[in-house]
DNA sequence: TCGAAAATAGACTAAATAGTCTAAAATAGA
DNA sequence: TCTATTTTAGACTATTTAGTCTATTTTCGA
């Protein structure tokens, strides 16, 4: 990776904290030069413009949580420690992986009414996300593991929507415990569909 | 209501409608102007700047959304019909009670990081809304309505999180069908706890 | 109906913001 | 080490945005 492809990523990272935290209309590009200590000319030899830096910066973000999960199920060998290290990404609202709480919310919300491309690149993600839940839990249902009786589907969604909302929660009142609170319940409801 | 206070709730009101879309960063002063098909002068004879128009159209939602919440919950008798008719102000997430969905939602994520006094507001509206739902389970219980077995302040989390995230994964995915099972789950669980 | 209040039209200022450009300085890496 | 590339500093333009102001018109309501 030469110098200017390392900047680059810089630049990437350094914007993803921003946007993430003060949303994408909140940010200037003055604020991604104050945070890279970098002067316009050098930015703007990087990126065209600030929306092409929004739209990569999504790209990283939604990449890096992508990974940050794929690679937490993979180290885990049973569907219920598979679905355990999905839910422990979001065990700390607060501090998150990345400043700023959740990308899927937060420019789920930003997007919702006028952003279609970025929209239709957060739908995939959810998507995604509330299948793999799902197939984790068919496959454990199919190798004996859990309990035919867990509505894979309706668990997916519901542990899905829980850790996002819970995110709201306790990030706007500053208290973790109801992200902690959620959690617990998740995990002892599928507890409750393990067999032997 | 004099003219001049009916303008002004107009102008509330269309506003609210922008904020809640587009995020108060994302509305401009000629944004509402359109809405509004007002002059300038007409609007900052009402308001002395965006801030204070984002304020008080914040106050003007919040307050919306509790008087909607309470009137519904006040029409009802039961323990479960009170909790039912919290969570159908929610059915349709995609033509919500107004446009662009939940405030709590909307204005939460944006606020979260860079606007602490509305942050607290709604602090204390999420606080008010799970603890509004924990206390009427409790007087199901109280009645026998309920089983005692209940967790009402977990019920509370579970199903205020759900909500808020269904009304993200609903918007972004503009599929209904994440809310409605999440509703279905909601109200089957609470109903698993009825007594009689 | 008529006077006071409200609203318009739109020009204007000031500040914030995005983006361009150039010459000079710094630095990577073959 | 030496040259290409990268970066800086910062002036500059253009656009968007918030907010002010005034003279005129409209409209409410006693």
């Amino acid at each position: 990776m030469g110098k200017a492809e390392r900047t680059r990523q810089f630049i990437i990272e350094q914007a993803a904290h921003l946007f993430n935290e003060k949303g994408i209309a909140g940010t200037t590009i003055d604020d991604i030069l104050a945070a890279t200590k970098m002067a316009k000319g050098g930015l703007y030899g990087h990126f065209e413009s600030k929306e092409e830096i929004a739209r990569v910066m999504v790209d990283y973000l939604l990449g890096k949580l992508n990974d940050k999960i794929a690679s937490a199920i993979a180290h885990q060998k049973t569907a219920v420690k598979k679905v355990f290290a999905f839910i422990d990404v979001y065990q700390d609202p607060i501090k998150s992986y990345i400043d700023g709480g959740c990308p899927v919310l937060n420019f789920g919300v930003e997007a919702d009414d006028n952003n279609p491309e970025l929209k239709a690149k957060l739908k995939v993600i959810i998507e995604n996300g509330i299948e793999t839940i799902k197939l984790i839990i068919e496959n454990g249902v199919a190798g004996r593991e859990l309990s035919p009786g867990i509505d894979a589907a309706g668990y997916a969604i519901k542990m899905f929507a829980s850790l996002e909302g819970g995110m709201l929660v306790s990030r706007v009142t500053g208290n973790r415990k109801y992200m902690h609170s959620l959690i617990k319940m998740l995990k002892d409801e599928l507890k409750s569909y393990e067999l032997n």
